[in-house]
RNA sequence: GGGGAGGUGGCAGAGCGGUCAAUCGCAGCAGGCUGUAAACCUGCCGCCUUCGGGCUACGGAGGUUCGAACCCUCCCCUCCCCA
């Protein structure tokens, strides 16, 4: 007799990680985080990890697992992922994954086809292509090798192109063949998905607050001290939300008082993206309220009451 | 008081006689995503629409013209410099 994998997901500043401490607390839970920035080292206050202290005893895995000079992947993520379910159950503990990165909850859920991961000179070789011929001389080739790829993704979406060709030209099948062949990694195991939505409005309010945090937490000495200790400003997490416009600001592109409003802005935007994917993720019981609400903590006891296996 | 610049859609800012409901950007709204995903990409964005189009628009009022956001006159208002 086991507790189900609960999912919380939700968008920033949902209160998400509270909730899952919470949770892990009551029923000894570990909790693993989903999320595609909190894995790099040295990212703290911009990603806002629980400070260890926070965590009250509770263990949290894929936080600090790879150098900021990685590039830490979907697929890495789900193979760390289903190793820690594992051992969380093994220790007769209950695993709950906290977190707000669509990708690597869908890629968990249902999984990623069984191709070839990212392969560096392959891009290399397609990007130069693209810069020498333009965006539209790779969808031209991909409409050629992958027609239903080139009808799926759009003729500037650079990234989505790359990914189809590479996929072509080191398989010689088409991307989308190898679709049917995904098989979701968590298919033996019982699951339960929460995802909060609080309202925008609170949404947004916690946002500011939090930017505002950040900053006073040292954000910026943050950085300074990253690249201080050589990550180079191309690392990839520094390309990411917060680090970017705060790099920004470091730069002289703009005021601290304008940086911090346009992280906000971005944090609200992204909060949306977030919304839109979770969506479309099948089996997801939505509140709309955030993880500190107590009615959510009763909400999910009640959920988890009703599904013990 | 004298001299100069200007008033364009939520902001910012092009346009300077027709092809302008008005470039581009931002904000706003909607959406996509199978190994970079906090990334990347798309659509809408005056009002109405059966999505073909219809209507009202570029400070205000007149005027010139087949035709004006663009030219002229007057008015109103902003900003800068000198006093």
């Amino acid at each position: 007799m086991r507790l189900p994998i609960l999912s919380i997901l939700g968008p920033t500043a949902s209160g998400k990680s509270a909730l899952g401490i919470e949770l892990a607390l009551k029923h000894g839970g570990e909790i693993i985080s989903c999320d595609s920035t909190a894995v790099y080292r040295g990212f703290d206050i911009g990603t806002d990890k629980v400070p260890m202290h926070e965590r009250r005893g509770v263990p949290h895995h894929l936080i600090d697992v790879a150098e900021p000079t990685e590039a830490y992947t979907a697929a890495r993520f789900v193979h760390e992922a289903v190793e820690a379910i594992k051992a969380i159950y093994d220790r007769g503990h209950w695993p709950i994954l906290v977190g707000g990165t669509g990708l690597y909850y869908r890629a968990l859920v249902r999984g990623l086809f069984p191709g070839p991961g990212a392969d560096a000179e392959m891009r290399a070789r397609l990007e130069a292509i693209a810069g020498r011929h333009g965006v539209g001389f790779l969808h031209r080739m991909l409409q050629r090798v992958d027609p239903a790829s080139a009808t799926r993704i759009l003729p500037r979406d650079l990234k989505r192109m790359i990914r189809a060709l590479e996929v072509y030209f080191l398989t010689g099948k088409p991307l989308t063949d190898h679709f049917a062949a995904t098989v979701s990694p968590l298919r033996n195991y019982e699951t339960l998905g929460i995802a909060l939505s609080p309202p925008m409005r609170l949404i947004t309010e916690r946002v500011e607050k939090r930017v505002e945090a950040q900053f006073e937490q040292g954000l910026l000495d943050e950085i300074r001290g990253l690249i201080a200790r050589g990550v180079p400003e191309t690392a990839r997490p520094f390309g990411g939300l917060v680090y970017r416009q705060a790099l920004e600001h470091l730069h002289g592109v703009r005021s601290e008082e304008d940086t911090r409003a346009l992280i906000a802005r971005e944090n609200r935007h992204y909060a949306r993206r977030q919304l839109i994917w979770f969506r479309k993720e099948p089996n997801l019981v939505w509140l709309q309220t955030s993880g500190e609400d107590p009615g959510t903590l009763a909400a999910v006891e009640s959920l988890l009451s009703s599904r013990i296996v």
